[in-house]
This record gives C-alpha cells, structure tokens and sequence, in this order.
DNA sequence: GATATTAGTGGGTGCGCACCCACTATAGGG
DNA sequence: CCCTATAGTGGGTGCGCACCCACTAATATC
C-alpha cells in the first residue's frame, strides 16, 4: 500500500488497458461491437445511409416484399423511425412502396433492382470491416468466432 | 415474382432476422456488443454511473495512481470529459485527488477503500451481465470466445 | 519578470438512437 | 352511420457520446 516501486512507474505505464477490464467478456464484446459498428457505420455514413437502411434491404432482400408495420415488427424498430428509413431508400430508388389494394392503410415495399445492387455494395463494405476487424484471426478461428456469436446472438431475444 | 405462395408468408413470416446480416461477423459483433454494452450501461446506470467511471476505477486498480492527463491518454478520452468522470467519482468518495507536490498543475487520482468495493460491485454484475448474454454458450465455449475477443481486441487499436 | 506551454475545468455543440405523441387515412363492428 | 382500431407519417424530446473552445492555475524558458 506504501510506494515501495513509486519511482519507475509513472514513466511509460502509458498505454495498456486495464487488465480486470480486459477479463471481462461483456467489456470485450462491448469494445469489439463498437468498432465493428462504428466502423461499418462509417462506410454506410459515405453514402448517407445508417444500419438501418442495410437492414431494412437485407430484411426485404431476404424475405421478399413487407408491410412496412411487419418491417417494423422483425428488425423492432419504431414505425415512426421506420418511416424515415423507408422514405429516404424511397427517394434513392432503392425500394418501392405500393398501396395494399386489400388493404389500403397498408404501404408494401419491396427491394428495387438499384436497392439489391446497393445492398450487394454495402454487404461488401461490411466483409472488408470484417477482415479489417478480424485480420489477428485465421479462417479457422472466424469460422469458430462467428459460430459462437450466432448462438450467443440467437439468445439475445428471449432475455 | 408472381405469389404462388402468397397466402402463407404473411401470417408469421414475422420474427426471423434477415440471414444476409446474421451471417456478417461485423454485423453479430456490433450486435452482441450492443446487447453488452447496453445491459452492463443498464446496470451502471442504476448507480448512475456510466461506463468510463467503470473504466477509470478499473485502470486505477490496475495500475494504481494516475495524473488525470495519463487517465486520459490510457482511456482515449478527452481530458474535458475525463474530468467530468473523476468529478463524479471524487464526490462519490471513489476517488482522491491530490494535487501532484512536484508539479502543482497536475491532479493525481487514486483509487479509494469505496471505490475500491464499487469497482468489485461493478465487476460483479459485469459478470452476471455475461452469464447472461453467454447463456447459450458452455464454460469451453466462453472461454474460446474470450481467447478469440482478446485477440481481436488487440488488433484494434493499430487500425 | 514577460512569455509560452501544459494540466485541469466548465460550457457548449452535433450526431445517432430510441422513444413518444398528434394527426390523417383507411378499415371494421355495432 | 358512428365509433373504434389500425397503418403510416411528421414532429419533437431526452440521453449518451464524442468533440471542441475558452479559461485558470501552475510551470518552464528566455
């Protein structure tokens, strides 16, 4: 508790991050999700869009046209955001939103051609963050990383 | 393009994510960081902390006793901020701070006994927070998940 | 001793995100 | 027909985070 080692510690203690910190797997995951984030975020920024709109592409590429309330619904976003989403892929040409004739309060939007080439271009961006991210790891090891993250990322919801 | 299976999508098409992001590493990892980083906020919160003071109290026990300015430089956080957070803790009896005899400018900040409990406080839900994000994962699993989060962790900064 | 430099502080800004409310248009039930 | 519920929209709010600037106090330089 008395400063035996006072004398040579404060020189290059510098850069090292705490190593109770380090432990922590929720800190990691915190650190390494926000720069997977942050820098995907970042390419998106480039082109004015955020990760909702590649979610949002993804979610119709995937499964194919939407009530944008069941948009909503699968990527848990509020229909008041969601608007604003689907109104500026609107206005790029990336999606289409047509009246429900069954039901007309209903808007459907479905992917456009320019909207599958644009997400084609950003799944693209996100595959060189990740080996940005992922370089220290070899194939082997993202494989296993990603698996793990896939079961961890399958309990998120049910909390 | 025509629904010859119109009828059973929309019923419970619901709840899937889109598998075109679930299998982008960068996208699980700024996922599951998020649900890390929001749960461990959460909890933090409730003392009305936020993760920097964490992140302080845990490089002070690391390291012991800092000048501010090396905080900073150690945490990559803006000075004006970092003082906010020493600010915080010193009035919560975390932290001393003791002007540095052998150059009044600087602030040395030492971890208190309280802030030594709250730290240890802290870490323990850090670690009921990865119980429960790792739920679905086995202790071999946790740990081979660690081991790979270090190793990326560590590729982080040299960017 | 005047001047530049550095440590800490206070205040303010902009961005992203999540959330909420009010409003319109359509649909459905009595 | 009236009344309620639902889909989408526009606008606004609060929070956290990161960043930046102006200011004071204490050194260091000449």
């Amino acid at each position: 508790m008395d400063e035996l080692d006072g004398d040579d510690r404060g020189a290059d203690a510098g850069r090292a991050a705490p190593p109770s910190l380090v432990g922590l797997s929720t800190y990691l995951l915190s650190l390494t999700g926000k720069a997977a984030r942050g820098r995907l975020a970042e390419r998106l920024a480039r082109q004015g869009l955020r990760l909702w709109h590649m979610a949002v592409l993804a979610a119709l590429a995937d499964f194919g046209p939407h009530a944008q309330r069941d948009l909503c619904a699968r990527l848990s976003v509020d229909p008041s955001d969601m608007a604003k989403v689907i109104e500026q892929l609107a206005r790029g040409g990336h999606v289409e939103r047509t009246r429900d004739p069954a039901d007309r309060r209903r808007v459907v939007v479905a992917l456009t051609a320019e909207g599958r080439a644009l997400l084609d271009r950003l799944t693209a961006d996100a595959e060189r963050v990740q080996d940005e991210l992922l370089a220290p790891l070899d194939a082997r090891e993202r494989a296993e990383l990603h698996a793990l993250l896939v079961k961890v990322y399958g309990g998120i919801g049910d909390s």
